[in-house]
DNA sequence: CCCCTTGTTGCACAACTGTATAATCTTGTC
DNA sequence: GACAAGATTATACAGTTGTGCAACAAGGGG
């Protein structure tokens, strides 16, 4: 006569579950109200499995953040290959994709400021914010380059361009109401002429 | 026969160690590092003590954001007095200050991202930050009309630079090799340039 | 139907958390 | 020295945390 529930075997995509209820805890409660009980509750399992899955809470979330971090990249890839051999409105397509959907959305930044807030104190975090970042600013630099900027300039220019954009986020992501993805934009194109003037 | 340790009395200065104590907490180890007994343990107090000066550690953390965000508008205003009375001496200064000591080093801008990590999940700190980033922007914003820009875009340069500054301090925050102070002035200066040319 | 593999549940456990508070120590006043 | 006020210590307590794991249920194959 047995009490515990029922359930269907979903291994495929547990682990992916997990992830998701992962980003979804870091977006409403920051790093630091999530929890295995709040994860696993949100994706529908038992506590117990995160551990069947990841190695501990900490592993899944550098896993998702892997996984926000690899779907930013994606969606600014996609841009650029969706603005055409151009190579000034790939880069301006690259800055653009930022204040847009699927990036510029309030889970996302949310989830990304979470993440910035663990880099300092989690070894993992931070290896993955280096690799991230890298792989960012490598993408920004290459596009600046085919654009025509001189090469002495693309290493401070990709700084000030990233640094914008991350306090854009920042600012969206906290300051829901006082400007909008639309507004910042249109600052951050600025910011790029400067950088590249016509 | 008492095993108790023995103590001075400071009351005068117990709430200020333990905001002291929080801020050192919140830089080293994040919100999520925080708790009762670290914080009481650096400042040297038995952890029950945080009770008698604060309702518990978010007033605590709050008061602690209360505090860090007057000493930097205090610098940020030092600044501007120091600059003397020419209106774009005294812009340029505002800007400047948030690159340079006791703004721009590793244990206050890794408060701030502690801070910032937990607008969205606390009330109290999320009300503290609209305080402040309220009181950073009416100043800017009426450095900048003293300096001559129109009233009709001071709003926009406003959040525009705070963004950068803002975005600045993360990068200088999180990754403290790839380029310094010095640097982030200079792109700031640069920035603040675009909005209000000579 | 039976058997086996494995995905999953539910919970035990040690450790940690913030809060509350009794007891005691310090120190200033008389 | 005696006493009182209050600063402080130390710890109890209920609740929460991540990890570990026994038990069981699902489901595929024979």
């Amino acid at each position: 006569m047995s009490l515990r529930a029922t359930y269907v075997r979903a291994p495929d995509r547990r682990a992916q579950d997990l992830i998701d209820a992962c980003a979804r805890a870091l977006a409403r409660h920051g790093a630091g109200g999530v929890s295995v009980r709040t994860i696993c509750a949100d994706a529908g399992v038992s506590p117990g499995l995160l551990r069947h899955y990841f190695e501990g809470i900490d592993d899944l979330v550098a896993a998702t953040y892997a996984h926000v971090g690899a779907a930013v990249a994606d969606a600014l890839d996609a841009a650029v290959a969706a603005a055409g051999p151009d190579p000034r409105a790939r880069l301006a397509a690259y800055v653009n994709a930022s204040f847009r959907p699927p990036i510029a959305t309030q889970d996302l930044l949310s989830t990304w400021l979470a993440f910035w807030s663990l880099v300092k104190s989690d070894p993992a975090i931070a290896a993955l914010h280096r690799d991230i970042y890298a792989g960012y600013r490598v993408a920004l630099e290459a596009l600046l380059l085919d654009a025509g900027m001189a090469a002495a300039d693309v290493g401070q220019a990709a700084i000030a361009i990233t640094a914008l954009v991350d306090g854009l986020w920042l600012e969206l992501s906290l300051d829901a109401g006082v400007f909008g993805a639309e507004e910042a934009a249109a600052i951050a194109a600025r910011w790029l002429s400067v950088w590249l003037p016509e």
